[in-house]
DNA sequence: ATATCATGTGACTGACCAGTCATATGACTG
DNA sequence: CAGTCATATGACTGGTCAGTCACATGATAT
């Protein structure tokens, strides 16, 4: 939490500061982060930062809310346009698409979120999880029990195990991304072809075999997709 | 390339500096990994280390090689040991069994590894590709494409995108055991169920829905894969 | 015994870092 | 005007690090 100090500043000040050590932790892991270079950037004087913040930490909880935020809004806005009668894949199309698509429209933020999955300090990811709310926790797995109840996806399969596979998708998707391995323009279509192929898995033996499906593998029509939740923070 | 020096070393004292060096890079990614902690713990004086390397990153490159090395022979003895008939989830499972394996077997090689795969310092990592022989280039890219010819694989499928999905299971699961949220006996379970959900994702449209496969499902009897009923046509 | 060579050493350099603190500045208050 | 408060400052502390270098030490060869 910032001091008060910070939110009597000037807004371009603040916003300065903001975005300067958006861009520091987009561009290192917590430790490689450095407070010095953003006084330095920001033009300030090194005690100053203390005025606005308790700590390196205290300031980097802040910069990952404002991402987890930004997030949060762009997944449950994508998600809360489909009707109920959108399937398993529809909302992980629409979900996962709209948090990939971060990646471009908030390329620095989404780079914070991708760093912290990286970091290596579990004392300090768990410091983080506690004082953030947001554990998008399996939603996934939810929404798979609920199919697998409609009789949409196969009883027998493992519902981890299909949960595991998306998000592993969804994360290496994420890293990616902000990496600039991959462009969206790549990463969509291996959305929904993989999307498609865990459809065909996931299937009940019952209603295999028909060439239906398969059209859509393109996955052109929508892509009220989704995701789950891996890649979030 | 470690100095001649290193070579010349007694026995013991080689293990040793060795063995502090996997510890301190399995522990840190490279930055983070000090030099100094390894002198003090082996008991030498700082310039000794670099009697025996260039520096830190010729030591860094030294025991990545190692870990390599380990790593590249356990697959390849997994993989050799199969028959021309195995099944490409047969070759699958092999060896990325014998990958995850590592993770127990030499717990701080593999962690290596992995931090690397974390390491966010693009020019490094380029750095170490270029001096690093082992390219891991997609085989299962290979495989896929001969099961595609062979007829067991849709070839509506993208192959690409398997592909895809598969490394990043297989890269999750690899971080997980290494990061200990995931258990040997947790993760070759999910390895089976995700290979069976691969299996049925990718089988030819000509061939499902029969209702066979889905008892092979809890990955129990043999792992020699799924070829269980017809994946010829 | 003298010279040569491989090896070992640790104090030192210069560069970072997070965080602190005594001291300023300036605005508002009585 | 004097007092109080919020804010700003940057030199400073104590810590880390990689890498260097002038100087041992000791073995072998001459």
């Amino acid at each position: 939490m910032p001091r008060r100090t910070f939110f009597n500043l000037p807004e371009d000040k603040r916003r300065l500061i903001t975005d300067l050590a958006i861009e520091e932790f987009a561009a290192h892991t917590y430790h490689k982060a450095s407070l010095s270079r953003i006084v330095a950037r920001a033009g300030i004087a090194k005690g100053s930062i203390y005025q606005y913040f308790a700590g390196k930490f205290d300031l980097y909880l802040y910069i990952l809310e404002l991402a987890a935020r930004i997030k949060l809004e762009a997944i449950d806005k994508a998600i809360s346009g489909l009707g109920p009668e959108a399937t398993l894949y529809d909302r992980l199309m629409a979900a996962t698409e709209a948090s990939l698509k971060l990646a471009e429209t908030h390329p620095r933020l989404y780079a914070i979120g991708m760093n912290l999955l990286r970091e290596t300090d579990k004392e300090l990811v768990s410091r983080v999880m506690e004082r953030l709310e947001p554990k998008g926790d399996n939603v996934f797995l939810d929404w798979l029990q609920s199919a697998v109840e409609k009789g949409d996806v196969d009883p027998q399969v493992s519902p981890l195990a299909a949960s595991y596979m998306f998000s592993a998708v969804t994360m290496r998707l994420g890293q990616d991304l902000a990496d600039g391995r991959l462009s969206l323009d790549e990463a969509l279509p291996l959305l929904r072809q993989t999307l498609d192929i865990l459809h065909r898995g996931l299937r009940p033996r019952d209603e295999a075999g028909f060439g239906g499906a398969g059209t859509d593998l393109t996955g052109e029509t929508d892509e009220t997709g989704e995701s789950d939740e891996t890649d979030r923070e």
